[in-house]
DNA sequence: GTTGACAAAATGGTATACGATTTGCAAGAA
DNA sequence: TTCTTGCAAATCGTATACCATTTTGTCAAC
């Protein structure tokens, strides 16, 4: 039972701007998305008020709302705070991984190589990287991780479908889960920063190549 | 001029929740609250869905909003989150720091040892904290660090007046500072991180007596 | 005195209605 | 043609109104 009508408001438009279904700089309808989920304005303002707050959406007074577009610069500062977040989660993880985190993990990185559609890629890489935190125990932690990654989500797959292709990503993930089984944090934390570094130089080449 | 009635709202309970005005578990009525505004209940509903989102308050269908428990666990781990934000903050702030920044912190640091009165305490923590990450030019990053912040005050705030007092916290913020004057970006992270590890292990404690 | 049932009051959630602002468009002037 | 100007339609923001649910208060039975 949803809270309130909002919630299932929230939730769909949330998916569709993070899917990429809705462009940025689009407007959000209030009167138009009400009919489309067959309520009144007043949850579906509530509704982008949150996504508002998830720095989704922009409202401009008597204007409406309409999709948050990320600037080049933002996007880089959004892959700094990934490396934040995410060095600290595995560094937390590590010692929290059982057998079965590994073999799970090695079973989608065998998955992940055989796919050839690139569209795939980027789904799979952020399920390895989630189960590579998931065992840190910190579940506000996950959220931010997860929050941040949808936010990322559309860059990257644009990113992925242009860029070097699965082979150097691939190489890092084999040798952060390595490092991970030998229990040695310190080579897994650094070669997942140097992961999304390089992550970050590619977005920052293809936004200079005017993406 | 504001988007919606909803801002000023949204801002004043924000810093009632932050600041300890109003107490975990506390109902928020949404007719009270709206006659206090002036307005109707519809912004001020706005105002406090958008808080659920900052996870300051939780809603119960038909019981309305109350402000949000942290449990014990859920503050360290908020912590944790602290040590990833914070640290990479100040490692991208290292190289920008310039002449002026180390004076005003200096400066600040000075005041703050002479302040006798612990309530002031917490804020001028926050302030040299804010002033160190600053220069790392990510304002995303600031903003969720801030946001941290505050969340944590509640805690941090009745911490200090029980907990072992200035000495530690200075020294460290002293080693900090001269760290970072001296380019070493990674003492002074280093440094940075136990400051904030034996903070953790303070409220750890803290909560174990039964805070 | 405690418990249970029921009515009354309070509170929450949302549809409707309406004034305010912006946008789109057509008609006329340069 | 291209640039104003003004009006109509669309859209937004919120007060009002109303029903649903929950809480509170009362009173009788045990």
């Amino acid at each position: 039972m949803p809270s309130s009508a909002a919630d299932p408001i929230y939730d769909d438009i949330r998916a569709a701007i993070l899917s990429g279904d809705i462009a940025p700089g689009a407007p959000l309808r209030q009167d138009e998305i009400a009919k489309r989920f067959g309520v009144s304005k007043i949850p579906v303002r509530e509704a982008l008020r949150r996504l508002e707050v998830d720095n989704l959406v922009v409202f401009e007074r008597n204007k409406g709302a309409t999709v948050r577009h990320y600037s080049e610069t933002e996007v880089l500062q959004l892959l700094d705070i990934r490396i934040a977040l995410e060095c600290r989660a595995l560094e937390l993880a590590v010692p929290h991984m059982i057998a079965t985190d590994f073999s799970d993990m090695r079973q989608l990185l065998r998955e992940y190589a055989n796919r050839t559609d690139p569209a795939e890629w980027g789904a799979m890489n952020a399920k390895f990287h989630h189960m590579l935190y998931e065992p840190c125990g910190n579940p506000q932690l996950m959220k931010m991780i997860d929050d941040l990654q949808g936010k990322l989500g559309q860059f990257l797959r644009l990113l992925v479908s242009t860029a070097s292709g699965l082979e150097r990503p691939m190489r890092e993930h084999d040798e952060i889960l390595e490092a991970c089984e030998r229990g040695d944090t310190q080579t897994a934390v650094r070669t997942l920063r140097h992961h999304i570094e390089a992550t970050q130089k590619e977005v920052a080449a293809f936004l200079r190549r005017g993406g």
